[in-house]
DNA sequence: GACAGCGGACTACAGTCGTAGTATAATCAA
DNA sequence: TTGATTATACTACGACTGTAGTCCGCTGTC
């Protein structure tokens, strides 16, 4: 029946750790190793260090370890997206009061945008909006 | 000439802390016990626990004192658009590589968005969007 | 078969955060 | 004036974070 033990919550993973989630979702599964080389190109980590984060996040139940050819192989237990959303709700929640526009007005004033840019985003908009009116109505009458 | 001795840094401040801000924005200049009355609403901290928090932020040069009437009156001493634009540059950055577009698209996938709000984003756009143009061109021809 | 290195589990340690308690001085009420 | 309240400053303390170091067992190499 899936009995959800406990939850797995973005909210207790760090900053550091998330770097580690980044390469792990980019990789599907890794080993220490293979996670250390990933971030040596944007991190001066000890590769102790990586293996502690990585031992952090599995005890918090956001990473697995599969055992394969005698060494441990890490793989995210949450996926990309909805913890992406999660933390962006809460984001939004904590300094725009939850109020979406509010956020993306505050994006737009102070950002060198372009308007290649501002038309993709309509495009984004535009394309939700037509999914939701579809959606609402599937067959306008049946 | 405003030298400026050190640049307050927006990434010191912790949650709660950003949470004694927004009182402090909305107020412009308030007594500690005025800022307790105002978190009262939302959470349940002990006075001490706010004075605490008023404390580090002083000491992290984001809020100043100003006596007055014998007691501490604390007024913000960063903005709050430019403080929320950094913040939201940081995020963007941390999850979505900084593609803004990309973040939008995120939002917009899982949450129970009403085609009022995409249209209120869409205004948002198109009004960033003529901005844009005009600045650009402030003077068709000279 | 003894040592060098790698991977893994456990330990360390200082700084930050959440959450107050204590001590002290000034203030108000009776 | 004395006792209660309040404001301020200082201290406390455990959990979480960043950043490794230690110890131990296995493996491959002379």
């Amino acid at each position: 029946m899936s009995k959800k033990v406990s939850p797995p919550d973005v909210s207790k993973v760090s900053d550091s750790e998330w770097e580690i989630m980044h390469v792990l979702w980019d990789r599907g599964i890794a080993p220490a190793s293979a996670v250390c080389d990933s971030l040596a190109e944007r991190f001066s980590w000890s590769p102790k260090t990586v293996r502690t984060f990585l031992a952090r996040l599995v005890q918090k139940s956001i990473v697995g370890i599969i055992l394969k050819d005698g060494i441990n192989h890490y793989v995210p237990l949450i996926d990309e997206k909805p913890a992406k959303s999660a933390l962006g709700r809460s984001f939004l929640q904590k300094f725009f009061g939850g109020a979406l526009p509010s956020m993306i007005a505050n994006f737009l004033n102070d950002e060198k945008i372009t308007t290649e840019e501002l038309a993709r985003l309509q495009e984004v908009i535009e394309q939700r909006r037509s999914e939701i009116e579809n959606t609402k109505k599937p067959k306008p009458n049946k």
